[in-house]
DNA sequence: TAGATTGTTAATCGATTAACAATC
DNA sequence: TAGATTGTTAATCGATTAACAATC
């Protein structure tokens, strides 16, 4: 791809959605010490067609080589940058409930870059209390925290009509982005990024999917 | 939307990622008391034009009146229905984790109409403890459970390596659905759902997202 | 009835696929 | 070099938006 230079370059959302799929199995990929790839194996693997994930790629630059393919530690390194996680970065989390302590105990965004600093809540029970070595702090510690800490990342694991105020109490401190648990849409400013985990939203889905195929069947 | 009798109607995969969000907000405005609203206000609420949100629902059937907007439960019931949530479903669980227990303990989709009626794991630790007010069964269990029970749905948070067998030992057991919560692309037949919840993916989405804005902001 | 708003067709926009020259 | 495979343009396909007749 050539950079036309000064121009706001925008990457499609569709793009986006699937570059995470593709670094995880990059990361897979060199820990089982494949060196080399094509895009019409790598394309098997993610589920996409060969030409889509050429395309997908040029968005960012070009990573292949002609009659050879892609090299696995190279692309995975690229990918890297591109996404953001090629330095650690550091997130707080509020709302110790259940689903936050399964986070906290959880390895899998760990081991991509993500450091879980810190973790708050209001209840004054679980203020104090240490969860797989973190600290639960006092809600009201938010802001000299992620100030002192270069924290860019909130977790929000709060239940749903505490959320909002959640959100606006880590954007006041200064992070960057949320991943919101809770079951709504949060209003934001447009400098901040949100990604929601709306979990039932996908079983939802699920139950539609299940719905048709079982018509499907029925030859209905 | 005319309905060609006999045809397979194939529903747009945009439009079924959307549904679960006009049902979430259904079920708000339900309980707020709201009685019909347009599909231009309710568009603003879900953040989909209104013709759009107008073409979705007409994949569906008619279910507005020109000169009045949307009746809001005959809405709610319509794509209730749609969903195939108009009656309860069982599901099973495999893997009391700490995110299975997040899950046995969540009211969220219990709300929507999904009942968790069993948990299973293979720690015998953990066989035999309730949570929640459920039993944790023996793994060996599952099949006599799910053929006795009427249940259609597995959810797996087992760990990454354990996945795929405890999708096929929910698929042997007679799931027609499989919703997903560990980091990997199970590999299952055609005539089954699945849904995953690749939490890591979103959070890498976030990461992109934050590092483009933040490029915007410096102007550079 | 008059005003409002749907349902639906046609136009536009964006994303995917096909094809192939470039080149390792 | 010859074979393989990328990067990229053009063609196709699908999804969104605009527009408006139908109608409550």
């Amino acid at each position: 791809m050539i950079r036309k230079d000064g121009e706001q370059i925008v990457i499609p959302a569709a793009v986006i959605k699937r570059l995470p799929k593709y670094h995880r199995h990059l990361v897979r990929l060199l820990h089982q010490g494949v060196e080399k790839i094509s895009s019409r194996e790598f394309g098997k693997i993610v589920r996409v067609s060969a030409p889509q994930l050429r395309q997908d790629l040029n968005h960012f630059g070009n990573f292949g080589q002609q009659g050879y393919g892609y090299n696995v530690e190279k692309l995975y390194i690229a990918l890297s940058k591109v996404i953001g996680i090629e330095k650690k970065s550091n997130m707080v989390l509020i709302g110790v409930g259940n689903l936050g302590q399964a986070l906290i105990n959880s390895t899998d965004f760990k081991r991509r870059g993500f450091h879980l600093a810190a973790v708050f809540d209001i209840n004054p029970r679980l203020i104090g209390m240490t969860i797989n070595g973190i600290k639960v702090r006092d809600i009201t510690d938010l802001a000299d925290y992620v100030q002192g800490h270069n924290v860019n990342i909130g977790v929000i694991t709060v239940p749903e009509n505490a959320a909002q105020k959640a959100a606006e109490e880590l954007i006041a401190a200064g992070v960057k982005g949320i991943w919101n648990f809770a079951p709504v849409d949060l209003d934001l400013p447009k400098d901040v990024s949100v990604e929601n985990e709306h979990l039932t939203e996908g079983l939802l889905r699920l139950s539609f999917k299940i719905k048709g195929k079982t018509k499907f069947n029925n030859k209905n």
